[in-house]
DNA sequence: TCGATAATGCACTTCCGTTGCATGTGATAA
DNA sequence: TTATCACATGCAACGGAAGTGCATTATCGA
C-alpha cells in the first residue's frame, strides 16, 4: 500500500482512499476487469467516481484499456516501463468464450502488419477468442 | 437486381423489397457500414427492420460484422466463397482515425497467432487503425 | 383463394458510457 | 489556525446503440 502511494504520487495523481482501493484490486486481478467488476467490488461507491477512477488512470497510462470485442471496455494494469500509446509496444489480448475472461498477453506483441499502398498504420488491436487454459481441459 | 433475387433465393431467403435495397446498397458501398449508415439511407424504413434484414444477412453468412473498435459495429458483405466462421478465412480491417470509414482487406489474411499452452484459439479478429488511402495524402 | 408463415412497424426496454452540477475534502498560503 | 481554492466524490440525468414483444401486414404454398 505504501508502494501504490509512492507510485501515485510519482505520477502526480492525489491520494484517495478509493484510488488506492481500485489499484490495488486492479493489482489483484490476474484478468482484465471491466468498470461493472469494479462496481460488485466497491458497491458503496459511486459508479460515477470508480468509471473517472479509471480514467485518471489511463490518461496517467497507469492502465490500458481493452476491447476485446463483447461491446464492454476492459482495463488492466501496464506493466513497468509499458507504453501503451507507443506501436512497437502493442501486445495481443486473449477473450475466452466460455468464462468470459480477457487477459494479456504481455510477452507476445503483435506482428508488423503490411498495409496497402497510401494507407498508414498507427495503431493495431489484436484479440484471440477462444478458450483460456481453465476452460479448454473440461 | 435480377442477380439479387436469384442470390437470395440460393440462401432460402424471402425476396422484399427492403431485402434486396439493403444488398444493392451494401454491394456498392466500398465500405463496411453501419446500422445508421443504412437507416440514414431508408429514413422511411424503420429501425428495427433494417436490424433484422442486416441480422439475417449475417446469420446467412451473407454479410460479416466487424468490431473496429468504435463501439458500432459496422457490415460488409462477404466474398464469394467467403467463410466468416471459419478461422483460416479471415482477413483484417482497417479503420481511418480521420473519415472514421472502415474497410476490408480481403486479401490480407490474419497471421497464424501462437497462443500460450493450454489456451485454444478459435477466432481472431484483427484490426489495424491509422490514415486510408484518402486520408493520408491530406 | 385461403390459410399458414414470415416480414414489417411501433413502442418499449436495457445496457454501457458519459456529463452537469452540487457537495465534500484535502492541500496550501495568509 | 483559518481562509481559500482546486479537486474528488455523489447524485441525477442523458445519450446512443442494441435488442425484444406484440400487433399488423405481406408473401407463398396448398
Ligand atoms: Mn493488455
Ligand atoms: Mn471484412
Ligand atoms: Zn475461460
Ligand atoms: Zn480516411
Amino acid at each position: 500500500m505504501e508502494r501504490i502511494e509512492q507510485f501515485l504520487e510519482s505520477r502526480n495523481i492525489r491520494i484517495t482512499a478509493i484510488r488506492l482501493l481500485v489499484y490495488k484490486f486492479l493489482a489483484e486481478k490476474k484478468v482484465a476487469v471491466a468498470l461493472g467488476d469494479i462496481e460488485n467490488a466497491f458497491e458503496k461507491v459511486d459508479r460515477t467516481t470508480l468509471y473517472r477512477t479509471v480514467k485518471t488512470f489511463e490518461e496517467n497510462d497507469i492502465v490500458h484499456q481493452i476491447d476485446d470485442g463483447t461491446g464492454i471496455a476492459k482495463y488492466a494494469l501496464c506493466e513497468a516501463g509499458c507504453h501503451c500509446d507507443i506501436k512497437t509496444d502493442l501486445h495481443l489480448h486473449f477473450h475466452c468464450s466460455h468464462c468470459n475472461e480477457t487477459v494479456c498477453f504481455t510477452d507476445r506483441k503483435i506482428p508488423q502488419i503490411k498495409v496497402p499502398q497510401g494507407f498508414v498504420a498507427e495503431n493495431v488491436n489484436l484479440v484471440v477468442k477462444g478458450l483460456c487454459d481453465k476452460c479448454s481441459c473440461i
